[in-house]
DNA sequence: TCTGGGGTCCTAGGACCC
DNA sequence: TCTGGGGTCCTAGGACCC
């Protein structure tokens, strides 16, 4: 059997944490410039605030109904999301952590000698008392059944107390019947609409599916997950893995049509690229950029661009990463347009400890030793050194207007308790 | 005025090899 | 007149996820 852990509107639930007051309360997280809705508590959604909703649209709408907003906390997520993972990976020996906010979990031979709804139940109580955040179980055979339990004891949470169990080929068969194609894990927008055009509505029909229509149109993955969803297992469990692309982008707050600013955030982006490929120990030897006008502005000029560059050598110097990036910056450039969005992108990622050697160049051992020292530095004081090219005035700060404490990582935003 | 960010997998087709 | 067959590797782009 598995299961599937998923963390109930994971954002809002974390905003209310530290702040109790705000339970039973309608809370909504925006994404970065305080762009969009991400996350909505029940309530929020019980308003008819979409997903992805606008936030300067809906500004009216959040007063008049006293919604809580928020400022996304990525560090305050982070934090709360690893103390639920190490609780959930107690549970069982085989576990994958999906996403910040859900886990798969494998029990494989745990029936003979446990009852797993009881487990469930177990999780939901110890994750609500040791870290405060509410979560739902779904246990099925396959993973992406288990996907379908899980949305039925989030759907149900009266009748099912927060865990489901498909556990029989009747519970099965209603489960999918019940759950909307597009509702599926792997389905889409596009395929939802070739789906519904040939009468598929539900996952019950998908599954009735010839294969041969499914491997057509939706490769070997859909017909995996026509298999899973049939109670044979075909979604493998996948380690932990370094990452194969690592990528920083961002709207700006407003467009720029000048080669200064784009390339100061070119600089930025690159060195945030350089630290993390360097604090998993890997190299990379692509490296792309893009740049994009303001897709709402139909009224002005639009372009798209992106463009990859392969390196000399694998590198993880902030310095070359940088040297490439900007060559790649000024060839996509495109005078007169206003951007509005830019971002970075390192792959063909490689373990640092198995690098090609070069008969001829490769990475200046002195680059080596400065990221090092700059690396530990940073560390120790917190990200005092930049390089030249990066804004220091600090000038390019994120709109965060309704940003909580960091409770759990900051000793400045640490709770305090009068007494 | 204002609309996020960071990932994965798969396939077709081109380049290249013998 | 007539011009093969069988591979591998790489990459762009499309689909999906949260």
């Amino acid at each position: 059997m598995y299961a599937l852990v998923d963390c109930n509107n994971f954002y809002a639930s974390c905003e209310r944490v530290f702040n109790p007051k705000l339970n039973g309360k309608p809370i909504v997280v925006l994404s970065n410039n305080d762009g969009c809705v991400i996350a909505r508590s029940n309530e929020a959604k019980a308003f008819g605030i979409p997903m992805g909703a606008p936030a300067f649209e809906y500004k009216k709408q959040f007063e008049e109904n006293n919604i809580h907003v928020f400022s996304s906390n990525y560090e305050l997520y982070g934090d709360l999301s690893n103390r639920v993972m190490k609780i959930l990976s107690t549970y069982s020996p085989v576990s994958e952590v999906y996403s910040i906010d859900e886990c798969f979990l494998k029990f494989d031979g745990f029936d003979t000698y446990f009852d797993l709804q009881n487990l469930g139940t177990d999780m939901i109580i110890k994750m609500q008392k040791w870290v405060g955040i509410p979560i739902s179980v779904g246990f099925a055979r396959s993973k992406a059944l288990a996907k379908v339990a899980n949305k039925i004891a989030k759907k149900f949470p009266e009748r099912t107390n927060g865990v489901y169990m498909i556990d029989t080929d009747e519970k099965r068969i209603k489960a999918l019947k019940w759950t909307k194609i597009e509702d599926v894990w792997g389905v889409g927008r596009q395929h939802t609409k070739r789906l519904k055009a040939i009468n598929v509505h539900n996952a019950y029909q998908f599954t009735q599916l010839p294969d041969d229509w499914i491997k057509h149109n939706m490769t070997i993955q859909g017909l995996r997950l026509k298999k899973d969803l049939l109670g044979i297992e075909s979604i493998q469990m996948e380690e932990v893995q370094d990452k194969k692309n690592i990528a920083c982008t961002r709207s700006f707050e407003k467009m720029y049509n000048d080669l200064d600013n784009l390339s100061e955030r070119v600089s930025t982006f690159s060195s945030n690229l350089g630290e993390k490929l360097r604090k998993q120990h890997s190299h990379c030897n692509l490296i792309s950029v893009f740049l994009l006008s303001n897709y709402f502005r139909k009224d002005l000029e639009q372009h798209r661009a992106f463009l990859t560059i392969k390196t000399d050598f694998p590198t993880n110097s902030t310095l070359e990463l940088n040297r490439i990036a900007q060559k790649a910056l000024k060839m996509i450039y495109k005078e007169g347009v206003y951007y509005k969005k830019a971002g970075v992108i390192v792959s063909g990622i490689t373990p640092a400890n198995n690098v090609q050697l070069k008969f001829f160049g490769g990475e200046n051992p002195k680059h080596i030793a400065l990221m090092n020292a700059i690396d530990k530095t940073n560390k120790k004081v917190g990200g005092k050194i930049k390089f030249g090219q990066n804004d220091l005035g600090r000038k390019w700060k994120m709109k965060q207007e309704k940003l909580s404490p960091c409770y759990t990582t900051r000793f400045s935003d640490i709770f305090t308790i009068k007494l």
